[in-house]
DNA sequence: CGGCACGTTTGATCTAAATCATGGTGACGG
DNA sequence: CCGTCACCATGATTTAGATCAAACGTGCCG
């Protein structure tokens, strides 16, 4: 019913994007500061080598296409630095993006042969990539690491009936606070915890925000002007607003709202 | 925004319903016949009777409370028949459900310690209830079982984010359609292929079909009815409808659609 | 320095689906 | 047998958010 939207991906796939970096040392994974985030965690210290030869490393631009919904299913990141979004999407252009990957998280985990999603990256990415065999090693050969994966994903999967709590009940107004709420519970940027208020940083566009909430751009903008002008939230750069009362915005976004 | 909703559960949750079964002898699980359906196939036929041991047979009535949303996750299901209605609420009575779970399925597995949904029956359910001291066991115990359960999960996600996909950017009409059509991918009633059209049973309510697609009831019947006029699908019977064209039912629902 | 591209904001209008309202039907119990 | 209750269908009206339409800033490049 609704007309095909104008196509939104300014994006073109480079494959000559996808450089390794260029120290890849066996102690990488030992030095790794977000390891203890993610899945590698649930390999011991004295084996990490084994886990930075299952691996690759790779820095990518903004913008990059990393996985094409449909393609077969040849790899599995892990991001290390940035932001991914995934996404599914309708014949016409329609999209739905169905969560963001921030540093710790995984992606690209799949049954079947090819993936149901695509995956693009939001800014500068940094991702360690295992492929599809390595991690089926990795799975076998180290049960905390399975146990792990498992335990992410079952997380995962608990956000996402989350989200479709917001997609299939919220107001727009109720779904834009549960957006900015949830951006800032992990520590992602924890500047100052409330000094001048909280910032959380946007680093997608208002587009990928809108089809992460089920809406249009427009929705979205004067939404977060309407959180601004009750002073909820302020600032004016595009991809990072200050939350000033955290209260207030979780009770929007659980829909306890008067207005 | 939108007024409170009348209460729509017309169940309560009765403690003394939670009665085993009375057969739970130990090659139940050997004979189970949803076995090779489920994560219960993780585990050798020999070693069956240890299954059998760590979990324990319920038969429930329609429209039993499984699972209370917020309260301690102390116990893991699998449904070996009948249809479980997995949903959150929001503090106003809105509710949105995440999943049918149907045979084969699990429910009720979470990292945190307190379910973040609630379950109820949709309509007589058998599961095998697991307490979580003894799932957690198996899933070490047996590599198989775990990898088994990982693989669920991980095409749980997949169904979630479809369902994403459905909520935010699929317009009613292709809601329903995409609900029927799914209906009738498994094999869940493999009646007549395509004698008389493929029979796609409905055991829920048009509340819960509502709550699963994030519309009200009335669009669901109206909507429905438009697919009748249309000659799409066949059947005045509430709780089964008949597809007559399945082409045209998933063109629908996939967004190739004209009117 | 001017112009173009991109992302964003804001206003006016439209519409798909929600809400409000009513009637029908079948199951169940007294 | 009749009243009640739960569920479903359908018509009339309203509305939240989509769509259509400018206009504004900012950064980039020739």
């Amino acid at each position: 019913m609704p007309p095909a939207p104008p196509l939104r991906t300014q994006s073109i796939p480079l494959r000559r994007r996808f450089t390794p970096d260029a120290g890849t040392d066996l102690q990488r994974c030992l030095l790794c500061e977000t390891r203890e985030k993610s899945v590698c965690n649930g390999i011991g210290d004295t084996e990490l080598a084994i886990l930075s030869q299952a691996s690759k490393r790779l820095t990518l631009p903004p913008g990059t296409t990393m996985i094409e919904e449909g393609t077969p299913a040849v790899a599995f990141f892990n991001v290390t630095a940035g932001t991914v979004k995934l996404f599914k999407s309708l014949p016409d252009g329609r999209r739905q993006i169905t969560g963001f990957a921030d540093v710790g998280h995984f992606l690209g985990l799949t049954n079947a042969g090819t993936y149901s999603f695509g995956a693009e990256t939001v800014n500068t990415v940094q991702v360690c990539r295992f492929l599809r065999p390595q991690l089926e090693k990795l799975l076998t050969d180290y049960p905390l690491f399975e146990r792990r994966l498992l335990a992410e994903v079952t997380d995962e999967l608990a956000e996402a009936q989350e989200q479709m709590l917001l997609l299939g009940r919220k107001t727009a107004r109720e779904r834009v606070a549960s957006f900015l709420f949830s951006r800032m519970l992990p520590p992602a940027t924890p500047s100052q915890p409330d000094a001048e208020g909280c910032l959380v940083s946007l680093p997608m566009t208002r587009v990928d925000i809108a089809d992460y909430l089920g809406l249009t751009i427009e929705t979205v903008s004067r939404t977060i002007s309407a959180l601004r002008r009750e002073k909820t939230i302020t600032g004016t750069d595009n991809h990072g607003i200050r939350v000033l009362s955290v209260n207030r915005l979780q009770e929007i976004a659980s829909g306890q709202d008067s207005r």
